[in-house]
DNA sequence: CTGAAAGCGCTAACAT
DNA sequence: ATGTTAGCGCTTTCAG
């Protein structure tokens, strides 16, 4: 229709640099795509150059709201750079390794972006041997160069160092499992705020809890039974910990934030529907997905060879979860 | 490898029913194939036969509970039939039914499941004229064949007979825009329930709270102002819109569920975060999201040619927001 | 500055 | 009971 070979068009379509053509031709080029509504096959396209132009994304949890943002992020990514995002739930409970396999081996990715990283070092072989280029995001790993994470340790440390403002000194963390690498990033982040205030280091107010509501609650309770009151406030390493703790404080008749104020990491919806509204640690998780699959589109096409960062920026989101502490009426008083 | 025609192989893996193959030839093909680790390439398979074997699946937001489930059900039906699932966020906000064009013009998805339709009539438009499938998930439009959706009508009559059962009469409604049909369905099921407990509809009961938790705080606000304190219990269309009217009824100092008994809609972990934990109406939306990926692919592959489907399963789950009324202990008393 | 030709790995119609 | 053949729509040398 343009009276050009298809090769042209492909060429001027494509973006070649190389390409010298006459602005008449790619007039008439321009012309035809738009009155027939010309869209390039990408079945042909990636049959052609061996990619797929689409990333994989491995990821637990749909529900939980911190993966949800990285997807969104992620998402936009890969659009920008006209690439799709296909998803793979990869069960916490029964992750599969072979997940990777099925996506890449059938060339229907290009590249995965990681979120899930339970067994560790089967995953991390997996991966390794697969021949498809893999960024980690909100995780890091030994002897894995690309990955994407935020700041854990600065997050807790704000968060704790927010509660110190408000003149709390007895600060109880619960804690996640230190075999995970944010969980021991946060616990740092507190103690390093403790140490700066120069607030000594109680080991009987870090409570381990896992990820559940039961979790939380169940170190609250620990907490309670065990420091004997000596806390006012309490740094939880996720929003499911704290609501769980919450609901633990409520159940024993204490006030938030009047006899303790509590704070949760990773902001979300979910914070304002808590009673009270839980202040929260807001990381930039949505530009980390973004950025994670940037870089990976970048590596895929030969621009970047690896990729380490951590987005820094940290931001407390003050609810109505913490209070600065008063004399006569918070469990300091009543010790 | 195997001593065979490409073809052949092709052929015993693609299943053809019409192939009568010798079973020490098929012994052959399959060890080739195990020693040699070979996997067809999708690309190639596109380009030949015009499918992508992906569904595209279009979501307005990751966070909410309701889709987390549903994209979960929709990637293992997808991944059963040896598809692959694409997301599309289209932004609740900014909904671009170019995005429909974007994915199947280029020939990334083979159908479409649709979760969104703000703007119901232009969506529908680009829907119809794509020239791929798509079915309706949890949503029902004018002209549209396929569909697939669960009870709300029989689980919000569910939610408001358990109240009854309960021994409540007085029951509030905090409903969601009628444009929309869950909610519409939800408040006939709240109606129906009610009049075949013989209790006489009080359009006073009924507050429109958008999908925020803000909405249905502002609602709970308005029903307490007006309805002076005439009623004992409040079926919500969301979890979110009871969420926040849990908070105004906390703010106005009434204990939940001594004085006041909540249902939400929509189970999920959010829940149990909840204080008191919310009970709610559980629909199978996982199974859905199943059910509609397989019944796509059907369509797809022409074993079927439409789709209708209500999931009628509903089951109120209850938690710690709901308790028998009782004398003396609730607002009636008060009146 | 543009065209011609080859071929990516598969499937399906047609042969034997 | 299996092989032959002809493309699917693109990109990429290589020619002119």
């Amino acid at each position: 229709m343009a009276g050009v070979d298809k090769s042209t068009v492909s060429r001027m379509l494509g973006g070649d640099k190389t390409l010298n053509i006459r602005e008449e031709t790619r007039q008439r080029i321009s012309r035809a795509v738009a009155a027939l509504g010309y869209r390039p096959n990408m079945a042909a396209r990636s049959l052609r150059t061996a990619r797929s132009f689409s990333l994989g994304i491995t990821i637990a949890s749909l529900d939980n709201p911190v993966y949800s943002a990285i997807i969104r992020g992620a998402e936009q990514g890969a659009a920008d750079a006209g690439y799709s995002l296909l998803i793979a739930h990869m069960d916490e409970a029964a992750p599969d390794s072979r997940v990777y396999h099925r996506l890449v081996e059938q060339h229907r990715v290009d590249g995965l972006l990681v979120t899930t990283l339970r067994n560790e070092k089967e995953h991390l072989a997996a991966l390794k041997e697969l021949q498809a280029p893999f960024v980690l995001v909100n995780r890091k790993a030994k002897g894995v160069r690309n990955s994407v994470v935020v700041n854990d340790f600065g997050g807790a440390k704000a968060a704790v160092e927010t509660l110190i403002r408000m003149g709390h000194r007895d600060i109880a963390h619960l804690s996640g499992n230190p075999s995970r690498y944010n969980a021991r990033q946060r616990l740092l982040g507190y103690r390093a705020a403790l140490e700066e205030a120069g607030i000594p280091f109680r080991p009987g107010l870090v409570v381990e809890a896992d990820y559940t509501p039961d979790g939380g609650e169940r170190a609250a309770r620990v907490l309670m039974e065990t420091q004997n009151r000596r806390f006012t406030a309490v740094f939880a390493v996720t929003l499911v910990a704290a609501a769980g703790a919450l609901a633990a404080f409520h159940e024993r008749g204490f006030s938030i934030p009047e006899d303790i104020s509590v704070v949760g990491f990773h902001d979300s919806a979910v914070a304002e529907l808590l009673y009270p509204p839980l202040t929260t640690v807001r990381v930039p998780l949505e530009e980390m997905g973004r950025f994670a699959a940037g870089a990976l589109i970048d590596i895929i096409e030969g621009r970047r060879r690896e990729i380490t960062k951590t987005f820094s920026q940290v931001e407390v989101i003050e609810r109505r979860s913490t209070a600065p502490l008063r004399a006569g009426s918070n469990l300091v008083a009543r010790r």
